[in-house]
DNA sequence: GTCTATAGATTGATAGAC
DNA sequence: GTCTATCAATCTATAGAC
């Protein structure tokens, strides 16, 4: 009676997103994703009949705009733009360990999976990747004039924050996440002074 | 006659570094790793004894500390360290590019496949990421006086170069390991600036 | 030590009853 | 739309002939 409608298309795409960030794609099978999801084998083929690759290429299209949104809400929740950096890798810290070194990039490691070898999800990932380059870089031009050093931070900072998931999670230590997050702020501070002193580089 | 002793453990070692760089280590198969070794799959189990985890803890300790020294190689290839910062990203970028994008690090993927699920190899990746900053922490203390600088730095150096190569093999382009080369010269620059300035921070 | 055959579990995917 | 049964292929791992 007035049970929740949990809808299992979702609840397969949830428990996707989980595991594939965790595990990766190749470590993933669909029966622990149905078994997740708590939805029957078939409801998979049912709703993406495109089979693994298909709910693959949803998950990841899916998980990477709203990661993507997250991060930037996170910076614009500190006024000073060399604060907000260094918080929000803090904040990524947290999360990590919050998760126990489970929750970091959602799609990562699926996008070293499959970059050799899915054309579809490659190209997916990348999108995702150049939708975050191009947030950041109009992020990052509030506070630097040039479009092209607004870009390049934007970069290094998706980048940087990249490589800081994959150490902190193999060390199961957040020190290289605020490593990373100091290191971003000084590159954003050098950045700012330089458009001080000589206006569009 | 006298031909020149392939060494079948060799052989599968070889083979299975290839393959888990460019596949990851659960879209890696142990018949593969046999049939492009030109090994008999029962080779693998007698110089394995431990399977398949045995087998990728070596691959991982023994390409990660052969990566780590020819990355250092490269950087004392340029005498001035900032230009032989982008130097270096510039050779990894090339490096790239010939092999089609296969071959970036040589245990990124599998460090982040294995990070949730395998303590074994994870501890392996995590000590190899370990000796990459010790050996880098050591090479940028020939820059920059202060000692947690100069880790910071080395720190910053392989996550840079590691969420660069997420992002360049992703969008096939060599430009993301570009950027991250000009960030961390950035970097580098700033840090012996300042120890000038003010010694010891 | 080399190599083949195969076990036993799991994979992605499909067919078809309900 | 829901769910079960099953297929063919592949996986890791082992046994045992040579």
């Amino acid at each position: 009676m007035g049970q929740a409608r949990p809808d299992t298309r979702l609840k397969i795409q949830g428990a996707a997103t989980v595991l594939f960030r965790r595990n990766g794609y190749s470590g993933t099978g669909l029966k622990r994703i149905a078994t997740e999801a708590e939805a029957p084998f078939g409801s998979i083929y049912h709703f993406f009949p495109g089979g693994k690759q298909q709910l693959a290429e949803e998950v990841i299209r899916t998980s990477g705009a709203e990661y993507g949104q997250m991060v930037l809400a996170l910076l614009d929740s500190v006024p000073d733009p060399v604060e907000s950096v260094v918080h929000a890798f803090q904040a990524a810290a947290d999360h990590l360990t919050a998760t126990d070194y489970a929750d970091a990039c959602p799609i990562a490691t699926v996008a070293l999976e499959v970059a050799g070898t899915d054309e579809v999800l490659r190209v997916a990932t990348a999108e995702v990747f150049a939708g975050w380059v191009g947030a950041g870089e109009q992020w990052f031009a509030r506070w630097v004039s040039d479009q092209d050093a607004a870009r390049s931070l934007a970069y290094s900072m998706i980048m940087i924050l990249e490589g800081a998931f994959v150490l902190s999670r193999a060390a199961r230590d957040p020190e290289p996440l605020r490593v990373a997050g100091r290191s971003m702020a000084e590159l954003l501070r050098t950045a700012i002074d330089r458009a001080g002193r000589r206006p569009n580089r």
